[in-house]
RNA sequence: GUGGCUAUGGUGUAACGGCAGCACGAGAGAUUGUGGAUCUCUCGGAACGGGUUCGAUUCCCGUUAGCCACCCCA
C-alpha cells in the first residue's frame, strides 16, 4: 500500500524548526505586549461573504485563491484567506464597533490559499498580525509601522526595506483611477489583454506588474498628484513621524496593495533575499472596511507578516540561531531489571519540575550514554546495585564528564543545584 | 491556475535497458557499570499508476510532490 501524504503546500515541522517557530511567535508575542496589543483568536473556518464583501471582487484572493465549499447546511464557506476581515466580522459582531474607543489586537496562525505552492508560498502558511482600531490620527500609523520594525529587529532580521504609499482617502479613489486609465489609455494596444482587462476593472493592480513594458509606462507615473490636499498633508505627517520615531522607509510613489479594502497608507515590508517571493509583510489603513461590513465607521489599519517568509529571510542572511533542545536529564538503567526503577526516578524529579527522560529498553549503558549527549541532555541519573548498596545516587555531568555520589536523601535538590549552576539553560 | 526542470535507503549521492553501489544514519558487537574516536557485522531504497521491451530504476505517457519563473502575495 502506497503511503498516506499530506496535501501539497503545507508543512510539518519537526524538531528544531518547531523551537525556532517557538522563538519567532514568542517574541512577536513579546513585541505586541509592549505597545499594548493582545491576542485575539477567530475561527479558521467562516462564511463566505466576510471575504468576498470586504477583500475586493475583482481581488485574486477572492476570485482565484480562496479554498471555498458547501457545508452539510449548504452554506457556502471557506478557510481564512488573511487575517484582517475575520478581525472585523468580530470585531463589529461584539459590538466594540460601538464601545470601545481604541483597540489593540494581534493574531497569530495558519492562513490558506489554493495557489500553485512555491518556495516561499504554501497552501497552509502562517501570518502574524496587529489590528489598530478607533482613530485615524497620522499617529496611529507610526505607532503600527515603529511596532513592525521593532519586530523585525527583535527577530534579527536584516536586509529588509519598508516601502510605504498613501492611496488617498475613499473620496480620492475616483481621481487616482481616473488619471491611470488617462495616462495609459493611449498605450493600451501594446498591452496584453488580460491587462486591458484589469485597467477597465481594477486599475491600481497594473502598478504592480512585472511586466517590463508595463513597467516603463508606469514609471512615469504619480496618482499622488491627484490626491487631496488633506491626503497629501495627513501623508507627509506619517513620514515625519517615523522620521521622529526612528522607522526606516523608503517612499514608492507606485505601491498598491492586493485587497481593495485600503486607504490612505499603505506599505510592504520586502526582502532582498528571497527571489520572487520577496514580500515577507504588508499592511495599510483601511478606514471604511468597519462600516462596509455592517459596524458603525471605525478607521483602522493593521500589518500582516509571513512567518515562513521571515524564517526563509533568516535563513538567506544566516542569521538563523543555534537553537537548543533536549531534556535536562537522563535516568540511566544499568540492567533491563531497573528500567522500572529509573521511571520512578524520573517521575520524581519531573515531579520538582524537572525534564527527565529515562531508558526504556535496557540498552548497554554505553548505548544509552551516547544517546543521552545525542539528545542533549546535561546531566544523567544512575542508580544500581553499587549505589543502592551505598545509598547514594549517581550523577554525571555529561559536559565535564565528571560523576560524582549524593546521598539519596536529597539527590533531587542536588540534580536540581547543578542544572542551575552549569550554566546554559 | 500557466510554463519549465526534477524525483534512487531516514539524509546526501553513484552507475546502468540485464544482480542498484557509496557515505552519513540507525541497530548490535569488539574482556557485559560509563558518551562524541576506531574496527566488525546488520538494517534499510527506485514517489504513484500505466505503456514500450524477452527484460524498465533507466525510455515514453499520466498523476502526485519539490524547485524556478509567471500569476499573485505573506
Amino acid at each position: 500500500m502506497s503511503p498516506v501524504k499530506a496535501l501539497g503546500g503545507t508543512s510539518d515541522l519537526f524538531p528544531p524548526e518547531t523551537l525556532l517557530w517557538q522563538r519567532l511567535e514568542s517574541q512577536a508575542r513579546r513585541v505586541a505586549h509592549l505597545y499594548g496589543f493582545e491576542e485575539i483568536r477567530t475561527p479558521l473556518i467562516e462564511m463566505e461573504e466576510v471575504f468576498t464583501g470586504s477583500l475586493g471582487e475583482a481581488a485574486e484572493i477572492v476570485t482565484k485563491q480562496m479554498y471555498r465549499f458547501e457545508d452539510r447546511g449548504g452554506r457556502a464557506v471557506t478557510l481564512r484567506p488573511e487575517g484582517t476581515a475575520p478581525i472585523v466580522r468580530a470585531f463589529v459582531e461584539k459590538g466594540l464597533d460601538k464601545t470601545a474607543s481604541l483597540s489593540r489586537f494581534y493574531y497569530l496562525g495558519p492562513m490558506f490559499r489554493a495557489e500553485r505552492p512555491q518556495a516561499g508560498r504554501r497552501r497552509q502558511f502562517h501570518q502574524f498580525g496587529v489590528e489598530l482600531f478607533g482613530a485615524s490620527a497620522p499617529a496611529q500609523d507610526v505607532e503600527v509601522l515603529a511596532l513592525l520594525n521593532r519586530l523585525l529587529t527583535t527577530w534579527g532580521l536584516t536586509g529588509w526595506t519598508i516601502r510605504i504609499n498613501t492611496l488617498g482617502s475613499a473620496a480620492d479613489r475616483p481621481r487616482v483611477l481616473e488619471y491611470i486609465r488617462e495616462q495609459l489609455a493611449p498605450h493600451a494596444s501594446r498591452l496584453k489583454l488580460e491587462e486591458r482587462e484589469r485597467l477597465t476593472k481594477n486599475p491600481l493592480r497594473i502598478l504592480d506588474s512585472k511586466e517590463p513594458e508595463l513597467q516603463k509606462l508606469c514609471a512615469r507615473l504619480d496618482f499622488t498628484e491627484v490626491l487631496s490636499a488633506g491626503a497629501k498633508e495627513r501623508f507627509e505627517q506619517v513620514l515625519a513621524g517615523l522620521k521622529a520615531v526612528g522607522v526606516p522607509f523608503t517612499r514608492d510613489p507606485r505601491l498598491v496593495r492586493g485587497l481593495d479594502y485600503y486607504t490612505d497608507t499603505v506599505f510592504e515590508i520586502v526582502h532582498s533575499g528571497l527571489g520572487a517571493q520577496d514580500a515577507i509583510g504588508g499592511g495599510g489603513r483601511y478606514d471604511n472596511l468597519v462600516r462596509s461590513m455592517g459596524g458603525v465607521a471605525v478607521p483602522a489599519i493593521g500589518f500582516a507578516v509571513g512567518l515562513e517568509r521571515i524564517l526563509l529571510a533568516l535563513e538567506a542572511g544566516k542569521e538563523t540561531p543555534a537553537v537548543s533542545g533536549g531534556t535536562a536529564v537522563f535516568v540511566a538503567a544499568v540492567t533491563p531489571a531497573e528500567v522500572r526503577e529509573g521511571l520512578v526516578l524520573a517521575e520524581r524529579l519531573r515531579a520538582e519540575g524537572i525534564a527527565a527522560t529515562a531508558e526504556l529498553e535496557g540498552r548497554a549503558l554505553k548505548r544509552q550514554l551516547e544517546q543521552a549527549v545525542k539528545s542533549g541532555c546535561r546531566l544523567v541519573v544512575i542508580r544500581s546495585e553499587n549505589e543502592r548498596a551505598k545509598k547514594v545516587v549517581s550523577v554525571k555531568d555529561l559536559s565535564t564528564r565528571e560523576q560524582k555520589e549524593i546521598p539519596e536523601a536529597d539527590w533531587v535538590a542536588e540534580v536540581r543545584g547543578m542544572l542551575n549552576s552549569g550554566g546554559g539553560a
